[in-house]
DNA sequence: TAGGGTATTAACAATTTAGTAATCATGAAT
DNA sequence: ATTCATGATTACTAAATTGTTAATACCCTA
């Protein structure tokens, strides 16, 4: 991954030590910051493209970083992910509130975190995901979020346009669930079973049609 | 090749010891067998990799060996190839329908013997698996989980998918019964004998041609 | 050509998996 | 404060897949 900034937040140094010096052995271009004041000035100035906030930091803890953050329209595309204790359902619930794309339980490897990191970068990079997709009779415009079915709008709410947008990002492939459920809630955020049949039936009905096909015992693809 | 093992099992000592000398010069590990019975043994206890087998060896002769060895769970993933003399088409065919994943043709010079061996493992270490497979009129697409034959489309289902991708995944060569049971159901479940004959019908229904080939008492062959 | 073993087949039963509708919690909008 | 939309969950239903059975059919060999 060339060049992508990270912004990474935590008050302990050897942490942000050893964390910084493994990123920048792939590749990646490391600000560190150790309270959440400093995040928001660094992040400000440098406009990373991922920030990696501790929750528990002096000044503001991350969750009220992000809230900030969120709250500024140059933020709004920045992955922002939390780093938590392992068994930390609170600030998960919470994270997801403000903005939290996804969450990285501590303690986490060196080895586990540069891969964590550079998955979420695939996870942004694919190339469809900004641009309109034109899928037959339906067009899909991610700026705009909407959805057009022989030219009608169709308003899907966010989770359903994303799971569209992610099944229509490669027409024909089958996504199967776990990548779906990775993909769209994120890694550590569990969901129950019948969520994504919901998500998948709401989309069906909104369209009218059915560009969605299952493949039991595997997933889902998109069919225009 | 760092540290892969190989089980060679050949009567004659000669040829066992240059050929095993000339593979340790290139990094494998050797382990040898003067007969059927010691080949099996050996390979229970060491777990090769690669399994080169002389046709005709005493106690059991490398055809025997290799349809023992192909029916425990444990070897379905090992390749196993056999000496044979130069012309000796019998046992070519012989070889194909228990289980044998290609053939070294005696007289051979250890140079070439090392060159072939070290294809196998390069062959086998891209996974073959998620490419897409074009066998004549078929076409397996194993990220679309569909089949197209003659360009048409045909949708099997999960397991019948599963079989079929990996008969195909080697043409010409038999599966065993007992090497299809533990790769698409597992070693621990158990099922019933006629079970995988009723997917078999199942593809074979569906794709509307006969692909697959019943070898009688051993098992089923993919044919474009 | 009769018999043993083996595969094919169709019908059925079991199991697994997905679809659905109703419901709840939450936050945003009015 | 009330309403509304979203998103998740639940319990139930529907459907497809998967496995079994049992009645043939097939082939080799004697």
């Amino acid at each position: 991954m060339e060049g992508k900034k990270i912004l990474i937040a935590d008050d302990e140094p050897d942490i942000l030590e050893i964390i910084s010096y493994n990123l920048q052995l792939h590749g990646y271009e490391v600000i560190t910051a150790k309270d959440g004041d400093q995040a928001i000035q660094k992040a400000k100035q440098s406009h990373p493209d991922l920030i990696i906030l501790d929750i528990m930091m002096p000044k503001k803890n991350g969750i009220e970083v992000c809230k900030i953050l969120r709250s500024q329209p140059e933020f709004t595309d920045t992955i922002i992910v939390f780093l938590t204790a392992l068994n930390d359902e609170l600030s998960h619930v919470k994270g997801l509130e403000y903005g939290a794309d996804d969450f990285i339980s501590k303690p986490i490897s060196p080895k586990v975190m540069v891969s964590k990191v550079n998955s979420f970068f695939r996870r942004i990079s694919k190339p469809e995901l900004n641009q309109v997709m034109d899928l037959g009779d339906i067009r899909i415009v991610p700026e705009e979020y909407m959805v057009y079915f022989k030219g009608e709008p169709v308003s899907l709410a966010k989770k359903e346009f994303e799971l569209l947008s992610y099944l229509a990002s490669k027409p024909g492939r089958v996504f199967l669930r776990n990548e779906i459920l990775n993909r769209i809630w994120g890694s550590e955020v569990i969901v129950g079973d019948r969520t994504i049949d919901v998500h998948i039936r709401k989309i069906r009905q909104k369209l009218g049609i059915d560009c969605i096909t299952t493949v039991k015992g595997v997933g889902y693809k998109f069919e225009a």
